[in-house]
Formats: structure tokens, sequence, C-alpha cells
DNA sequence: CGAATTTGACCCTA
DNA sequence: TAGGGTCAAATTCG
């Protein structure tokens, strides 16, 4: 599909997007430092940089939602689409071919376990969203893990439903795998999408499943944009609660870790951390699980 | 004490 | 039949 927008509209898309890269890059810059920062005086706690990255942050979520609004009125281009959205320096993002909603719907093994009678269902159908990352990600959805497998390739998968599947009937499910020790690498797979209003951080999510966000989400793939809808908000715009991985079963909590180095995690957001509230929502277990993040830095 | 997680068992699919 | 997805009781956490 082809964009026609208008010279003038483009142009200003152009810019918009050029200064998103500009400001991605600076953030990148600042986090970086930081880290260094870190690694040197652990400790010094009034340096301006929280502020600046802050600052930082709030730029791009502008240029963020200024893309969004420019685009609600068009079908977005891929160009467009990508340079928004979320920028990972070490992930990738796999929007596989698949089939739509509708047709998957159709199956009678779709997520619908003991569907009424008791009977024992289990899902059979395509992811609709899936992403690599090396870094914990954060969706912005509240996650029950209902199980955990190790799987053939020695890595364990977790697996989590949403916390609103009973009290608002949410069929989002999602998978967390480890699929690389050097550098880890994590795949975040999800199937179905949210039907629950109840995002952790209402502020910086963009309703899933607006136009606006799902043109600019599923532009990836053709195939998607008509039918799929993207199974959360967009990443650029999630909040940041972290991505639960594979559990690890060690005595020592890292918990206290998290105030100060949850950018480093989620640096890759275009929006602020809201940072007290995100660590009160980390379960024990769930922080312990961010010692691979850890050690990964140094720490 | 309610909610979330863990974990072994059960069951489905290829 | 093996591998993987889900259930649900037990356990842990806040």
């Amino acid at each position: 599909m082809e964009n026609q927008l208008p010279n003038g509209k483009k142009a200003l898309e152009e810019e918009l997007i050029r200064g998103h890269g500009m400001a991605n890059q600076l953030l990148e810059v600042l986090v970086q430092d930081k880290l260094n920062t870190h690694l040197e005086e652990e400790g010094s706690s009034k340096s301006v940089l929280p502020f600046v990255e802050d600052l930082v942050r709030k730029v791009l979520c502008s240029f963020t939602n200024t893309l969004l609004i420019l685009n609600s009125n068009n079908d977005v281009s891929n160009e467009v689409a990508a340079s928004i959205t979320l920028r990972d320096v070490s992930s990738s993002i796999n929007c596989p071919k698949l089939q739509s909603v509708d047709e998957t719907c159709k199956s009678p093994n779709i997520l619908n376990p003991k569907s009424g009678s008791g009977c024992y269902k289990r899902k059979s159908i395509a992811p609709t969203w899936k992403k690599d990352s090396s870094i914990l990600i954060e969706d912005g959805y509240t996650w029950r893990k209902y199980g955990q497998k190790m799987t053939q390739s020695k890595y364990l998968r977790s697996y989590y439903r949403c916390t609103h599947k009973n009290d608002q009937g949410c069929q989002a499910i999602k998978q967390v795998q480890r699929i690389q020790d050097n550098p880890p690498l994590y795949r975040t797979t999800y199937y179905s999408h949210h039907t629950c209003k109840s995002p952790m951080n209402p502020e910086i999510i963009v309703e899933p499943f607006s136009p606006s966000a799902s043109s600019i989400l599923l532009s990836f793939d053709n195939n998607l944009q008509s039918k799929q809808e993207n199974p959360f908000s967009s990443s650029i715009l999630a909040s940041t609660k972290h991505e639960p991985q594979e559990v690890i079963h060690n005595e020592h909590s890292a918990q206290n870790k998290l105030s100060t180095f949850e950018n480093l995690l989620f640096y890759d957001y275009d929006i602020p951390f809201d940072y007290s509230r995100n660590a009160t929502l980390l379960s024990s277990t769930e922080a312990v699980q961010f010692e691979n993040v850890y050690e990964q830095y140094g720490f």
C-alpha cells in the first residue's frame, strides 16, 4: 500500500520522524551515560540526568503522539509505522503472517479451556503478536501466571493470562520464553487480544483498538491490518511494568534494585517510567527474575 | 485473608 | 508417544 500524503503533510511527517529519531538517539546516549556514571560512583543520587532523561522521554512521547494524531486520519505507511514503533536496538518485532482473528475464532480449539461443560480445550491458533527482545519488556497490562514448562530447548517457558480474565472475560494470554543465552534473548508471544479495560497506566496507553493505534502497529503486515488488532497498546506508548521471565530460584531478591535500574530495562520506550508504581507492582519472584538483566549490565 | 505464584498432573495435538 | 498447554491444589506473598 502506498500512502498518498499531500506534500506538506508528508514533509511534516518526515520532519517529525527525524526529530523522533534524534530524540531517541539522545535518550540512548543519556542512558548509556547514566549506566557508566552509576558504575563509577554508586550512590551519587543528585545527578540532573534523571530530570534530563525524563524530559527526553516526554519529548519522545510528544513526537509519538503527534505522529499518531497525524496518522489517525490517514493510512499510515510502513515507513512511518516503523519509525514510531518501539525503538529497540537489540530486538526485533515479528508480525507473522497469520490467519485473521475471524478465522482463528472459528477454530473449535481456540482459547476456551474448559468451556462450559468442563471439557479441556487448548489453543491451537497462531500468535497475534510476537516479539524478541534482549530486555524484559512491559506491555501495560497485568498478567497472571498460570503455568510454566521446561521446553526441549532447556529454557523455561512461562504462561500468562490477563488478570482480568475472570472479571472481564479478557482472553488475552502470552508466553514468555528465553530463546538464547548469550546475549540473553527473550521471546514474548501474545495470543488473542485484550478486551479488558484496566491497563496499568491509562495515561500513556493509547486505546488499543483505536483505528490510529491499530493501523500503526499492524502496518507491518498488510494481512493483519484490516482484521487483526494488536493484542495490547503500542509498545511505544505502553506502560512499563516489567516482563516476567523464567523463574530463577535463588534467595536474593533484586527488587530493591529496581528504582535504580529500571531505566536500563525500559529505556527503549518513548515514555516516562512510573517508578513508584512499577516498583510496587513487582512480585518478589519477578524481581528475582531481573537478575539476568543486571548481570548482563555487570551489576 | 485474598491474590498471585508454583508445580505436578492431566490432557491435547502432531 | 513426546512435547507442550492448561488446570488446580498447595504454597507464598503483601
